[in-house]
DNA sequence: GCTCAAGCGGACACTGGCGTCCACTTCCAC
DNA sequence: GTGGAAGTGGACGCCAGTGTCCGCTTGAGC
């Protein structure tokens, strides 16, 4: 069936639900995924009923504001087309975003996840599997990489992003990106043991 | 002055006090560091006043136990003594205490921190520092390796063995330990960019 | 065995976040 | 302007976790 054609909102009520989501997205940004709704509600200047209206939880709020993320992201590598780099770029970019929006990341890649979010879940690893393929096949990630490694390393990044100004976090999160990439051993010789 | 002579403890006081803290102890490892205190002290078959009186706080318990994890790091480390791969030992040892235990090294490293857990904290770092000076000088890490990279790099590791059952864990942690010592890019060959 | 202080644990009050309800307000078609 | 449906938000009840209080129980010294 065709989607079922929503009567227009009043002029009233499209303005508050897009002040929700704006007071979400800082909130999120600033305090995390687990800030409190009423929190969001109040920063919006808006009542508690009228959040929950326009969203049933925290999860589908997530979804709307993630979902902007991601196409971001997906732009981003359509842009970068087949290039050998991509999949690094991306992951510089996606850590990047971690920085600013600090929620993302976690909320999608954590465990247990939300149900809303299983479907944006998917589309990271989407997103990632392409590049990831072309990388490997161009000798710039180690061979025996699979997406929930790169996944997974997103999400040891993100685990360390959580200082409170956003200074503090770029730092931390190139740190970990870094170490990550290039692993605490040295480079340039084979190691045997193990 | 000498430790106050605390008065003999009645023998059932002292017997409730160590199963408070074996049932904490094995909660911890199950549920992870955030379980409600209710159920260390259901666990432990005593009513939660006996919990509080023996123990002020989670960080106290926490403590506690977290001291003997502790003493066991430093007793490896002082086996391991001035071997030069003894960094890796111990960065090993204490995954492997993480998978069994996993809320100390959360616990330990994350922010914000229990003030009883800061002096725990300061222990792990000095247990590594010297370990680390070591592995420097004997090529065995990377150069430009700061101690709060090694304890970023536990963070980040703790951050994935969140999965219910030990096997699981364990089998992440690993995997995490390997992706961070080794790095995401293929070795061997010297990358310029950057 | 008796005594009594140390120790116990259930009951209670408090807090913070969640989700719902409903009397009131506001927009907009007429 | 006005009627009435759409929309609002404060007030309310619920729940889970925390910390405390106090009347009862019990171990241990005599």
């Amino acid at each position: 069936m065709p989607p079922p054609r929503r009567a227009a909102r009043r002029r009233d009520a499209e303005e508050n639900r897009a002040r929700v989501v704006a007071a979400a997205r800082e909130l999120f940004a600033e305090e995390g995924f687990e800030v409190p709704l009423d929190a969001i509600a109040r920063r919006a200047g808006v009542g508690r009923a009228t959040l929950y209206r326009n969203f049933p939880d925290r999860g589908a709020l997530a979804a709307e504001i993630f979902d902007g993320n991601l196409r971001e992201l997906e732009a981003q590598a359509a842009a970068l087309g087949e290039r050998a780099d991509a999949l690094l770029e991306l992951l510089r970019a996606i850590v990047d975003m971690q920085v600013e929006a600090h929620a993302m990341v976690p909320a999608l890649l954590q465990e247990p996840r939300a149900p809303d979010l299983a479907a944006l879940e998917r589309r990271v690893r989407r997103l990632l599997a392409a590049p990831l393929r072309r990388a490997k096949a161009a000798g710039q990630v180690r061979e025996d990489l699979a997406i929930g490694d790169v996944t997974t390393g997103l999400a040891m990044i993100a685990a360390v992003t959580g200082d409170t100004t956003v200074a503090a976090r770029r730092r931390r999160a190139r740190r970990a990106l870094e170490l990550l990439l290039y692993g605490l051993l040295p480079r340039g010789e084979s190691d045997t043991s193990d």
